[in-house]
DNA sequence: TTTTGATATTTTAGACATGGATATATCTAT
DNA sequence: ATAGATATATCCATGTCTAAAATATCAAAA
């Protein structure tokens, strides 16, 4: 249909309408899942165990890597920059929950490691953290949660192929 | 079964690991996609409009209610604190892409509404910005957008109830 | 060796974001 | 009418988070 008329700004518009919308309606409703399981367990470890999310993110890498990990792998793995890791660490390690070692290999890094103390305060907190996921998909019997996981990894693979080929 | 015997820690961390680790594992990789595109879309709307993410999102939720929003309202739909609207509006406020007008409904609140330049600068980049999320999940098929689309809002009504019944 | 370029981390400046506290306005039930 | 509870928004302290510049190291070529 349609008139192709002068209006560019119209054919924008139609074409985003008729087409791009439901990719677009997708993403938010990802992005609201996201942020409302986000939003609950930043508040309930902050309440509960006085910790910020991004510090126990960056303590549950390290609980998962007993070997340590450089600020570099951190940064990838947290998918967050390099400066912030440095931040955070700095504040776990003045809590005495991580340690920074020197690299023997290499002496522009260094290795972060967990302490025992800070290996036992997580533990404490990765149990409770695991209940309030499972309170939180409660709701999901076991084939959805499958479906989705699966659906998740296309998702991962689609957006990963579309970020490395234009950046 | 089970012999309960002294040491907590053990029978924690193997309930923990047997049945609680998929839901965790499903969050994580969630938690991954999220990540991945939304800092794709972050830096793209900083190096081609100089825009930030949170100042979008704000002019995207007052472009869909052209009557405009009170503070509350935006911080509803955004999932953020007031806090945080607050000083994102001042940003848009001093850029003259949104204006803040008495209620004269109710003097406790403002409402916030998008300047007609604010509303022409969204809308070229809103074009751009469904563009490229229609990018990142090229790589799925339209049966599969539609069962990730209905898969999230179970949950999203399996993580309501949980967040609204424990808090 | 010295230079060159890549790598690893920190530092800095500015923008978000939360939670708590405050100030003001509105509502409800007397 | 009026006290008490609620609702609206702001201010503050603290803590991420990014992008860009600075520092230091490594590895390999000229």
């Amino acid at each position: 249909m349609s008139k192709k008329t002068a209006s560019a700004g119209a054919d924008t518009e139609t074409r985003a309408t008729s087409e791009h919308a439901p990719d677009l309606r997708l993403w938010l409703r990802t992005l609201a899942c996201t942020n409302l399981i986000e939003n609950h367990i930043r508040s309930r470890l902050r309440a509960e165990f006085g910790i910020t999310l991004p510090r126990f993110d960056l303590m549950a890498q390290l609980e998962r890597s007993p070997l340590g990990l450089k600020m570099g792998e951190l940064s990838k793995r947290m998918m967050v920059t390099g400066g912030n890791v440095t931040g955070i660490t700095d504040q776990l390690v003045a809590e005495g929950l991580v340690v920074r070692e020197d690299s023997p290999k290499d002496r522009r890094a260094y290795i972060v490691k967990l302490t025992p103390e800070g290996r036992r305060s997580f533990r404490k907190m990765a149990d409770a953290h695991e209940n309030w996921i499972v309170e939180l998909y409660a709701g999901m019997d076991e084939k959805q949660r499958n479906q989705l996981y699966d659906l998740l990894a296309v998702v991962k693979a689609s957006a990963s192929a579309a970020t490395t080929k234009k950046k």
